[in-house]
DNA sequence: TATATTTGCATAACTAATTATGTAATTAAC
DNA sequence: GTTAATTACATAATTAGTTATGCAAATATA
């Protein structure tokens, strides 16, 4: 059985990988076939040559797609062999524009010939194939450049990881973890404080007993989330959406969203119509999951923390 | 414009270079997003290793399409990095057979669930296209593997060659072609005999006014190939075929299938029934192209030429 | 059974690309 | 008009593979 069957479609830049050796290690023999001593992989560059009178190094370079170096090297080994001439003349002295010599203007009328039966011979196996290469990779280098590999397989990740992510009630056994995760991220970016401790350490007392939630994201049983609703006493509002925190090793797995989305639910089950909130704008992707959920900025009311420097609301459809 | 647009298919190649690259850099930065330290070029060697309990360096290069000493490489890495153990008990000692340490089975269930994520993204990519790049890849290999992209350009090569061919009648001028083409393979292979000197030295009296033909192919206005039809003074032959041959020079230009063509028309339009030829087997690309023509093994017939160990004839439909 | 050939592998040398780095020339910013 | 940043390029170092080569073990052959 073929490897890449069993492989799956994991093994995709292998199987590329092979193709394109097939190929360029038949390219080698074309050129030797045809007699004219050129080495292959001088073709993109010498190809923009036939085309552009003049040209300097990096235009050579961002056309077709190789490093400068790259062009670089090529161009010096095509001037030894007679095919291009450097350093023609140019205002800016940095620039090293490059030309065909009258030799490279021959050898490319030789390979003209050897282009127009190569690309024959690849539009006859476009012919004979049902899946056409050609467009797959045109297609798929547009794909990748709307979204490239790492950000579809980062998606996926998230995906995954987050169905193994459970979103519980608080019980006491997390009160550790709760106050833990809380502190964790507080301490780095700012200090903490009064309100915080209060809070922290007697969640029972100042969130649930006053009819608020605590939930608890747990990853393989872990805690690796927690977020609270807190019962205001404000003629606008119903809840606070508050402490939440997610530990900087469970990033990534949408946690923070699933956190949100439990807490507005639970809101919502209470007959909520407005959810507010308190935080800094230099936590940017926290600022992100709260737009994400719905919530608008707003202003004007006052607040325990130092930190606070944006006040959000979600009002509840 | 993009370069690709631009050159067109020649660039395959090259084009598939570049998504090769740009899926492996990704892969590398996959790799890294798991935090698991592998490297990706491991990858096939890996893989084999999690399906197959033992296997030695070469069974592995066979199955993954890498050479020995790659695999080779790649399983020291992975033996320093702890993955895997080599040189397991065999009766054969020549062979180092692998498997994974108990830390390679690890890693190996830490990347299955990576393999999901990149699959299922590589899945999202075929989904989202029209042209299946997956599916292209197999379906070339299957094709090259049939008939290498080197031999569908010899063949590209030959037809357009063929068509700067002219195939065109005798004249005084071809006689010292005629002559040298022909001295040149005969003496190549045997000896020139008294009987080629009659015919080379006076074609005019020896062929064309006895009613034969000579022909002539044309490459550039250069008469590069020549073959004579030489009336027979026999009850069961009209012509023979005689006298062919074509410069090495301008081999590969399908240049003996067309002057054989010539012949063989004008044969016909003098209403022979039977063409008669002589060869020796050692002449093998010369018998496949009677062969090709129609011509089949006969004997018994006298034949003044030493070098002679064949004889063939074409009926004519 | 001695000898030649083949096989399996490691090591060395090479290749075609890449990133990293340094430098001179140019352009921008104060 | 200095100084800082950027640009264009060459050179060096690295990478992931390849062919070439040599040696020991196993197999085939005379």
């Amino acid at each position: 059985m073929n490897f890449f069957d069993k492989v799956g479609k994991v093994a995709l830049g292998s199987r590329l990988r092979l193709m394109t050796a097939a190929i360029t290690d038949d390219a080698a023999k074309i050129y030797e076939l045809y007699g004219i001593s050129f080495m292959p992989k001088w073709f993109p560059v010498f190809y923009m040559l036939t085309e552009e009178r003049e040209i300097t190094i990096t235009e050579i370079a961002n056309e077709i797609g190789h490093s400068q170096p790259s062009v670089s090297k090529i161009i010096q080994e095509m001037t030894t062999a007679g095919l291009v001439q450097e350093n023609l003349k140019t205002t800016d002295k940095r620039r090293n524009s490059v030309a065909l010599t009258s030799q490279g203007i021959v050898v490319s009328k030789e390979l003209k010939l050897q282009w127009v039966d190569v690309e024959a011979a690849v539009e006859s196996l476009i012919t004979e194939s049902n899946h056409n290469l050609w467009a797959a990779l045109e297609e798929w280098e547009f794909l990748l450049e709307q979204k490239s590999l790492l950000k579809r397989v980062i998606e996926n990740k998230k995906i995954r990881e987050s169905q193994d992510v459970q979103i519980v009630a608080f019980e006491p056994k997390y009160l550790d973890a709760f106050k833990a995760l809380n502190v964790e991220w507080i301490s780095t970016y700012f200090e903490m404080e009064a309100a915080d401790y209060k809070a922290l350490d007697n969640p029972q007392e100042y969130i649930l007993d006053k009819g608020g939630k605590i939930f608890v994201a747990l990853y393989h049983d872990e805690p690796v989330g927690v977020c609270a609703l807190i019962k205001m006493k404000d003629e606008n509002y119903d809840f606070e959406m508050a402490k939440m925190a997610v530990s900087p090793k469970a990033q990534g797995k949408n946690i923070g969203w699933l956190l949100g989305q439990a807490i507005v639910n639970s809101a919502k089950e209470q007959g909520a119509k407005k959810i507010y909130l308190e935080s800094n704008t230099i936590l940017k992707p926290a600022i992100n999951l709260y737009h994400k959920l719905g919530f608008q900025k707003v202003s004007g009311l006052a607040t325990p923390y130092k930190r606070c420097n944006i006040q959000m609301e979600l009002v509840i459809a």
